[in-house]
DNA sequence: GCTTGCGCTTGACGCAGCGTCAACGCCTAG
DNA sequence: CTAGGCGTTGACGCTGCGTCAAGCGCAAGC
């Protein structure tokens, strides 16, 4: 008995695109082709086909699927199944992570709609505070001179806006007792860095008052805690690392 | 203040490559152009690219980042927003039952092993029991007789594996109380009535009667209650759905 | 004999989000 | 004068097929 590719793909509820496709590359060969180059499969292919389809159900790929298929034993198959699994649980875990950073964004969202903007934004600039730096690291700040510029109103909550989506990282990292050191801190150091450059360019020393300045003062250390305690504290420790580690 | 595209690139730990696509399709368009045709960014892309890249971490497409950032009020990015997020927890459910599926096929696979797998086929052939099935439906069964063939050990076990899959995909339905005649449960259906035709190829009213013979005789019904109580007599009736609306 | 239609063939583009050459221009330092 | 560093615009590649497009062989109906 044999079957075409029309009959095979109707049995096996797929299309016949993708058993040409099987044949391209190599992973379902037909059993021989009858007149006029008629692809005709065996049930040896009708069996192939179905533990493709399992594997494929399982999400592997289909390299994947063909090094397990075509594995004699069954070493190599539970590596790449136990491989396959770990990586769906943290993916799975990822995209779940991720769907609460983005509740969180709706949240903040919703919430921040209300909030007058400017307002989120006061207390928040840290050329206001250049000053202060400047009393407590003269030297490290002198050549550092805030850059001036008209802010427009977009400009404007789009960096406020900005300036929560850290923090908000921030406290998620603090929460989650993730190293000041991490990869992902640091990232997120270094995104922060890139967004005070928007007002203000501090060097090492500057960049390192900044943060302990996110401690002492009452303004700054209540916009990071409002997220999770010990935040505030958290970002000058990261902000300590990267100023040393990146900044003249 | 402006920047050139490598400067944009350090600062924002992304590659020219990714600004030049974002030029290309309109997302991140430079403020200007220099000399040479040399892409000028300015303070306001640099907070557009920002907020482009925090909608990227949190998982969104290309274009649905352009209609969120575009969106001049609130609305319309809540909505994607809210999407987005089903999406992601769809998403990562689906990750997350996917591995255990797989996890259970590397249970059996491991035990599977040491099984003799022509005993594991064994009490499994519905060909062996065609007799039996003739006997009580003899006009059925009288002219789907049996496809004779020599099966190989590979393909004998592929198909062993194959009945077992099925059952536990079966065992599952009925466990989460899908409708016998919910698609997906249809579906499965499909892939065993295909499966049964490698050995045989019963009518409507033989295949209905396989199915009794599931819940009738013990070998049967152990085979498929093994992996949930009352499996046999879910397949039982999914396959008498099926026979009713698919089989002459 | 001719058309129509079905089922099959190969070939090619398109999709997302870039990575990765390739080939070339411009500017500066040695 | 040349090497090197930064910029430019193409164009192909990756996954897993969907989706035309153009054409062949065979059967039925005119």
């Amino acid at each position: 008995m044999s079957w075409t590719i029309a009959q095979v793909a109707r049995l096996s509820r797929i299309t016949t695109r993708t058993l040409r496709h099987y044949d391209a590359i190599g992973l379902l060969r037909p059993a021989g082709t009858g007149p006029g180059g008629v692809r005709m499969y065996e049930r040896e292919q009708l069996l192939r086909l179905q533990r493709i389809l399992l594997l494929r159900d399982l999400g592997l790929g289909l390299d994947a699927i063909a090094s397990v298929i075509d594995d004699q034993d069954r070493r190599g198959t539970r590596e790449v199944l136990g491989r396959h699994r770990a990586w769906l649980l943290a993916e799975s875990e990822r995209l779940a992570r991720l769907a609460g950073t983005v509740q969180l964004t709706i949240d903040e969202l919703s919430g921040g709609a209300q909030m007058d903007v400017e307002e989120l934004f006061e207390g928040f600039d840290p050329a206001r505070y250049e000053r202060e730096v400047e009393q407590r690291w003269p030297l490290a700040a002198a050549e550092s001179r805030r850059r001036t510029g008209d802010w427009s109103r977009r400009e404007f909550a789009g960096a406020a806006q900005r300036g929560v989506d850290l923090a908000r990282r921030f406290a998620g990292f603090a929460a989650g007792s993730v190293p000041v050191d991490d990869a992902r801190t640091q990232e997120a150091v270094a995104e922060h860095y890139q967004w005070v450059c928007l007002f203000w360019t501090p060097d090492a020393a500057a960049y390192r008052g900044l943060g302990e300045m996110y401690v002492a003062d009452e303004r700054f250390r209540q916009y990071y805690d409002k997220h999770g305690r010990g935040t505030a504290q958290y970002v000058c420790d990261a902000m300590a690392v990267y100023a040393a580690a990146n900044l003249p």
